[in-house]
DNA sequence: ATCTGTGCAAATAGTTTGCATCCTC
DNA sequence: GAGGATGCAAACTATTTGCACAGAT
């Protein structure tokens, strides 16, 4: 079963009805490659109110079903959380494009920070920012 | 030399002038322990305008001398970077609060993403999120 | 039939900008 | 004295809310 209908199962099952503000917004965040902002939702979505986009992903975002990514610019980003993996994002500071990447050995240390810290850990993020290798060799 | 006295020196060389409201703004974030943001600065320091607050912040990050965290809130923080130690944040999800913690396990995790993905890594964030020793003990 | 989802418009919150004035160098 | 720093108010952007109505169950 692909993510879309996983997500649209489980928003049945937390008493949501299916309109089709929501079924546009889910069906756009399956096939995005990486975090989309709101805004950007809205955008692509022709005949679909601003504020549906916000409510719709309130609800996506309480069932986990998408998680919240603030790469540091002025809007915060929304990306399906998959069951496959869980990655993070490096940022190109010049160009600004989102790259997804997976470090067990990063994960493995923030476990460890996490039973150091006394805390009960529930999610993550980790934001890398730099040069990517496209605009670096333009700039060399 | 203290932060405070380093930042004005370099604000100083950077052709800056020294007025009121930035002698405050550097102040306390000088005694600050972790992140601020511009709205609890400018509610701290009477008789300072809310627009120079920010104008100060920017030129302190642009020199990097503080540095922006963007902990998921509404609004963004700002902390000093001490030449003495990075850090990063946990996030209590109950109660709100932001503590500081190191890993070198985890800066060099980051460190061998970025030799991985020909990346020129310039700065990293991680947040991460949960309960504290504190909300989890009321919880039970 | 009921009660939630939706769209619009107005309200809010954080941040930025324009401009007249103050003050540092 | 010149030019940057500051404060105020207005502009802007992202997000939230109120409300009437359409539509899903």
């Amino acid at each position: 079963m692909d993510w879309s209908a996983h997500a649209s199962e489980c928003l049945d099952e937390a008493g949501h009805r299916s309109g089709h503000a929501r079924r546009q917004v889910v069906e756009l965040l399956a096939g995005a490659d990486c975090a989309l902002t709101a805004l950007e939702i809205d955008r692509r979505i022709e005949s679909v109110g601003r504020a549906s986009v916000y409510r719709t992903l309130d609800r996506l975002e309480q069932l986990q079903l998408i998680q919240r990514v603030d790469v540091g610019g002025d809007a915060a980003g929304y990306e399906r959380v998959d069951a496959s993996g869980h990655h993070h994002h490096l940022v190109c500071q010049d160009c600004g494009q989102l790259s997804p990447f997976t470090s067990e050995q990063l994960e493995d240390a923030i476990e460890a920070v996490g039973r150091g810290s006394g805390f009960a850990l529930a999610s993550h993020d980790v934001v890398l920012r730099g040069t990517c290798p496209g605009c670096g060799e333009r700039d060399a």
